[in-house]
DNA sequence: TATGAATGAGTGTTCATTCAT
DNA sequence: TATGAATGAACACTCATTCAT
């Protein structure tokens, strides 16, 4: 009896989190406009009324997905700050690997196809991402730089830069991954080293 | 009596692309699925049905759109391979130049969106896209840099680059400007001197 | 350009009737409910307002087309009584062989579809059918039977068959040929043959 | 509780019928292009919508309406064959009967309705009632004869009507009854006898 | 006379949401 | 907690009809 209270607790306790999960597949595959609770419910496995005993309405369930894959990313940029360790060029590499990682196979790209097509309607998502995950990014990489300069590794120069330029490319990345991948595959691991190279080439010109 | 036939023709004449023109808004702000034949018919300052003169079904409409803002993209495409002479440094900038007009500010904006948003129901736009904008984007940047090998500008390694990375940072500035920029601005053009500059920082770098 | 005048009022005298003919041709394959102004203006090969310069509303131009096939029907009618000479047999022949062909290939098989489809809301022409028509059909085919009575051809008990029994079967194969002739044709020659073979034999039987 | 329970699942199991019935008063009265979803729905009480959870298409509707009155007319159709038992005037009057009970007052008067006025889009309802109905009726009239001839009741010579004719004054019936039942009756039972009268007089001439 | 332009009412269908159990 | 039943609002699309020329 303990026990089935426990599962029952269990299976209550879990279920935000698999209708999220549902929801989640289904964004990723429809956009929001696109994704019916019916879709949501099956993936789950579960009737679409029981979604209204966690959820109120479909903007709920949408921004409680956003809202998670949000928490990740911050949580994955946290992780990366903290071990950055090493030459410029190293710890760069290890940056980008990690925005590739999340935007171009995971949570991220969600993220990504919702704030295009639905941001608009979502400017509290926005300001969320924006405050939450890209400023961090920026002043991460922008720290980076100055270390960078400090230790002779970099010309002054490098200061100019708009830093988002420097890992721009990710987001182009991901969206032809999106978009073309079907037409057209692109190989992430060569580009993602283009990439790298790129901006280490205009940098650390100074060690020419 | 001459005057009221041509009013009335070129009123017949306009509406196709006064409607065109109306949708264009709605699939830009709402995307294609978001969008009703009532919000166009709305902007229009038309009735619903009224649409229906002249076009079959809210496909048509959209691809009659797309198909106005994919040629205006070649025709802009085709230009500046025209007048593509001078050094490395500035004819790339005249491409950058040409593409973040389309992508930031232009039509092609729109194609971005629904593309990333919906392009998994549009194979065959994304197709049309493909074939005839990118590729043609690609051979012309690669020509362009083995112009620059030739001439001794650019060092035989920037052959190694991925092409799209070197205008990957437009699609970057497309997306900020539609999801980011009520929440903070991106200056564009510096941006865009910032991203022409990288490029050529790296690109060029070895002649010194 | 007395010609001219000609031509153009012979063509103003000929529009109601090409549209009623366009019309009759677009309700027998499609019935009113399923008959479009758009079809039968195409069918005409006018404009589909230039019908309102006829007929005030679909109906009108509907019991127009109606109308007209009565009054064919009619005439048709007339003609048969008028050469009803000859023994039962033959007449009865004469007068069945006129039933077929209206009915069958005729206009009159419009009406039957019509009026089995939407006769609920056509009183006006069903009643305009039954006493122009029915009703005279049967007294014709009464008086015939009471001829023969008197000629000795047929016995008392003829007078005790319902008339309209004995031509009922004109409208089974009416049907038969609109509905199931794809899936299984039927003869109708042999089957108006068997037709009036059964009704002779049932009435004249006496004789022998 | 185990009421409510009942309750609900007896309206649950109960709707799909009280939907077809509902759809099947509308056909018969409109036909099928002419009923739309929002008549079947008032007339059954219930919300547009709500039919949609048991059925998926307007023409699943249909369907489902003209299977179950096939599905009659044929355990009607069985339950006379096994009836058959006696001389050919009695028989043949119990087969007469069942047709006109069907076809005059039961559900296959809508069939014909919906046959004559669409058969033309709806092959496949055809197909179903000419295999399922019209082809054991007519063998089972077949054998009738056969039976009577072996018997000595029938001259062989009734062999050579086309076993269609000997019922089709039924259909008749039901078109009259349907078309100008308003503006002249007809005594259905006087008819049906004088129908019956007709074929056992053409057929049984060998008595005499 | 003839027509192209325009539209309001209506169709089947979908879906987020509410209610009773 | 969980769900099946039910529905109102909305959508793409059709069509008879009106209007201006």
């Amino acid at each position: 009896m303990t026990k089935d209270i426990n599962k029952r607790r269990r299976r209550k306790d879990a279920r935000p989190s698999e209708i999220i999960a549902a929801a989640f597949g289904e964004f990723e595959d429809k956009g929001f406009g696109g994704t019916t609770l019916g879709s949501i419910a099956a993936r789950a496995g579960i009737s679409r009324t029981t979604i209204y005993l966690y959820f109120d309405t479909k903007e709920a369930i949408f921004e409680a997905a956003m809202r998670g894959s949000v928490e990740q990313t911050i949580d994955a940029a946290a992780m990366v700050v903290q071990q950055a360790h090493g030459d410029f060029r190293t710890v760069f590499s290890h940056v980008v690997d990690m925005i590739y990682a999340r935007l171009v196979t995971g949570d991220a790209s969600v993220l990504l196809r919702v704030l295009v097509a639905e941001g608009h309607e979502m400017q509290s998502l926005v300001a969320l991402y924006r405050h939450e995950i890209l400023s961090k990014g920026e002043s991460t990489i922008r720290a980076l730089i100055e270390r960078g300069i400090a230790a002779g590794e970099l010309a002054e120069e490098a200061r100019s830069y708009d830093v988002r330029l420097l890992v721009s490319p990710a987001i182009f990345v991901a969206i032809w991954m999106r978009v073309f991948a079907q037409v057209e595959p692109l190989e992430v691991d060569a580009f993602k080293a283009s990439h790298i190279k790129l901006v280490c080439d205009a940098l650390i010109q100074s060690k020419a």
